[in-house]
DNA sequence: TTGTACGCGTTATCAG
DNA sequence: CTGATAACGCGTACAA
C-alpha cells in the first residue's frame, strides 16, 4: 500500500492538487472551509505533509548545509571552540530553516560525500590541505561555499581570525610584565600528529598555528616552540614537563596557543611545583571555559568563535538567497587572568 | 543560462539519457567507448554527477539520517559519551552511505526540523519527555527510528545499557571495601536544569538518571543524593564542596553518575584537604579518559559508547533497507582504579 | 479563491 | 550492452 500524497489529500477533500498543496505551504489564502477539508482529508489518510525530497526537487532547495570537517568526527566536537562555532552556525542558517549534514573531507570515504549530498552550501572547517580538494569538488558543483580559519582562494569568502596580531599582544602583555625567556606551546603543525620541540625548519602547513606563532615571533623571535600533538589539556600537560624539566633552560612564560593546552601547561607547573604566576606566567588563546580549571582565570585571547559560526551561516545564507557575501575578519580581545605576572625577581613581583 | 543536466550529457555524447544515467551510477555494465564518450560530454558540459535532488525523489532515499539531540546542539558535544557515539554511528551508516543531520527536539524551532527534512531514518538520543514529541513526529511520517537511552514504545528498537545493574556493582564494590556513608552525584534529574539535593519525593524523568540511581539504592538505600545541574566537571566540583562541607555528614565514598562528574568531586576533596582514596573514594561512570585528570585512574563502568552508536547505525540501516531491527542492550564493564580504597579505619586501610 | 497544465532531473523496467 | 517509456511527488504560472 502506497503512501498518500498530496494528490490523494486533494480527491478526498474534494479539492484540486494545487489547493492543497497551497493549504500546506502557506503561500496563498485559503478558505477557512477548503482549509479545513484538506486537513481532515489528510489526516484521514495519514499524510504527514509534502514530501521533502519531491518538494526539494520543485524548490531546488534542501534545506541543507553541509559542514565540512578535515577530521573524523568525533575529533571535531571535542574542541570546545568547533562546539560553539557550530552553535553559532546552526543560528546563523536558521533563517533558511536549514539543517546541518555533518561531513568529512576524505573524498575516498564510503559515507555521504561532498559530491552526493543534497546540499544548499557548504561550510569548510579547517585549514589543512585536504581542504582543497574539498574545495573543489563543491565549487564544480556550484554550491556556494564559505570557508572558516582557512585559506581558500580569493572568491571564496573567508570567515577569519586575527589570530597574528592576537597572539602578538599576549606575548607584548608578557613582554611588559619583563618576561624573556619564553616558550610557546603551540597547536599542531601539520595534518599529521607528530609532538616535541620544532626544529628550525618546520613546515607549518595549518593556518592558525603558524598565524600565532608568527604573532609571539614579532615580539620573541628566538622562544622555544613546542609542538602539540592536538589541543587537549593532557598535550598541554606533556608540553609543560619537556618545557619545565631543565631548570636551566625554564621558561618564565608560556603562550600557549590555545587555553586547553595552558590548562596542562599550569597543571605541569603545580606538579614540578611551580605557582602559577608568580615562579611562571601562561597565557592561553580562545577564552573558553576550561572545565576545572579554577580557581585560576586564564591570561588568554577571547575569540568570538560563536559569533564567527553566526557569521558562516549568514554568509552562505546570502549566497543561497543569491547575494555576495564578503569575507569577514573578526579580532579577539585580550583578557587578563591571573595567571600572569611580573617575571620572578622583577621589581615589584611577589616574594 | 541553466546548469547541464544529464539529458544534456546524453544529447552530447549522443546516446540515451538512460545510458548516460548508468555510466554515473555504475549498475550496470557500459561499453567503455561509450562510457568515454559520456564522461567527455560531461565534462566539456561542466556536469558534475546527477542532482542529488532527483535522484532521491527517484530512489526514495535521501541519504540522510537525522540525530536528533533534547538539547542545544552545542551542549550535546560537551559530553564525551555522545561524541564517541556520534562516531560510532557515522561508523554504523556507513554502508548506507548516508549522512548524519543534526536536529534538535524542540519542535517550534525555526530551524531544520524533523517535519520537513529528507531524512531515511531517525536517531533519537536521550531520555526526556520532548522526546516523545518527536517520535509521534518521526512515526507519522513513517519513517524508521531508533530510540538510543531513552524510552520509546515497545514497538520502537532502543540501544541501551545496563545502567541500574552497573552502577549496582560500583555501590557493591564500594560496599565490600568498608564503606557505609556514601552519597550519590547524580546527573541531572529532569530537563530542567536544578541543581541540589535531591528531596525524597523528587521526580525523576531522565531514565539514565532514574536507573543509575536505583543500582545505587539497592546497596546504600539511604545515600544522601546530590543533583548536578549537567555532566561537567565544574558541576562535580560544585557538588562535592556541597558533600564534604560538613565535617560530620562527610561521606567516606562517592558514587558519582558520570566520568566528569567524580573528576570534579575529586578536585573538591583535594581542594578540602582529602585524599582520594584513603580519606574518601569515589567512582565514576562511562569510562572516557577525562582530560587532564591523570595521575589518578577512575574506578568506573566503562560503557561502549562508539559501540553503541554504531549499533544505532547499523539498526536504522537495517529498517531501511525494509528488515526488522531489535532492541540491544549493552553492558557495562566494572574497571577498579586508583580512586576507591579501604574506608579509612579499616583493617587494611592506609594510616 | 480555486483549478489546469506542466516540468523539476532522475532512474527502474523492460524490450531489443 | 543500449534505448524508449514512465513515473517519483510536488510547486507554481496562469487562467478562470
Amino acid at each position: 500500500m502506497r503512501r498518500a500524497t498530496i494528490a490523494d489529500v486533494a480527491r478526498e477533500a474534494g479539492v484540486s492538487p494545487s489547493t492543497a498543496s497551497v493549504v500546506f505551504s502557506g503561500k496563498t489564502p485559503v478558505s477557512e472551509a477548503t482549509r479545513g477539508r484538506v486537513l481532515a482529508a489528510a489526516a484521514s489518510l495519514g499524510y504527514t505533509g509534502p514530501d521533502p525530497r519531491a518538494a526539494s526537487l520543485r524548490r531546488g532547495r534542501s534545506g541543507i548545509v553541509g559542514v565540512v570537517f578535515e577530521e573524523y568526527l568525533g575529533a571535531a566536537f571535542l574542541d570546545p571552540v568547533k562546539t560553539l562555532m557550530m552553535d553559532g552556525l546552526a543560528d546563523g542558517v536558521a533563517p533558511l530553516g536549514a539543517g546541518l549534514l555533518l561531513l568529512r573531507d576524505d573524498i575516498a570515504g564510503s559515507g555521504a560525500s561532498l559530491t552526493t549530498a543534497p546540499l544548499d552550501a557548504a561550510v569548510l572547517i579547517g585549514c589543512s590541505g585536504h581542504l582543497r580538494a574539498s574545495l573543489d569538488v563543491v565549487r564544480a558543483r556550484g554550491i556556494p561555499v564559505v570557508v572558516v580559519e582557512g585559506d581558500a582562494g580569493d572568491d571564496v569568502p573567508r570567515i577569519g581570525l586575527d589570530n597574528r596580531e592576537a597572539q602578538r599582544q599576549a606575548a607584548s602583555h608578557v613582554c611588559t610584565l619583563g618576561h624573556r625567556r619564553v616558550a610557546v606551546v603551540a597547536l599542531p603543525l601539520s595534518g599529521g600528529w607528530e609532538r616535541g620541540w620544532m626544529p628550525d625548519d618546520a613546515r607549518i602547513t595549518v593556518d592558525v598555528t603558524r598565524e600565532r606563532l608568527a604573532g609571539a615571533r614579532e615580539v620573541f623571535p628566538d622562544a622555544r616552540v613546542w609542538a602539540a600533538a592536538g589541543s587537549f589539556i593532557a598535550e598541554g600537560l606533556e608540553a609543560g614537563r619537556a618545557l619545565f624539566a631543565d631548570e636551566a633552560e625554564r621558561p618564565t612564560a608560556v603562550l600557549a596557543q590555545s587555553d586547553l593546552l595552558a590548562a596542562g601547561v599550569i597543571r605541569a607547573a603545580e606538579e614540578a611545583g611551580l605557582r602559577v604566576p608568580e615562579d611562571v606566567s601562561v597565557t592561553g588563546f580562545d577564552g573558553i571555559a576550561v572545565d576545572g580549571l579554577a580557581p585560576y582565570e586564564l591570561t588568554t585571547l577571547h575569540q568570538p568563535a560563536a559569533e564567527k559560526g553566526r557569521a558562516a551561516g549568514r554568509a552562505v545564507t546570502a549566497m543561497i538567497e543569491g547575494g555576495q557575501a564578503a569575507s569577514i575578519q573578526f579580532t579577539c580581545t585580550f583578557r587578563e587572568g591571573n595567571t600572569t605576572g611580573p617575571r620572578p625577581g622583577e621589581p615589584g613581583a611577589a616574594r
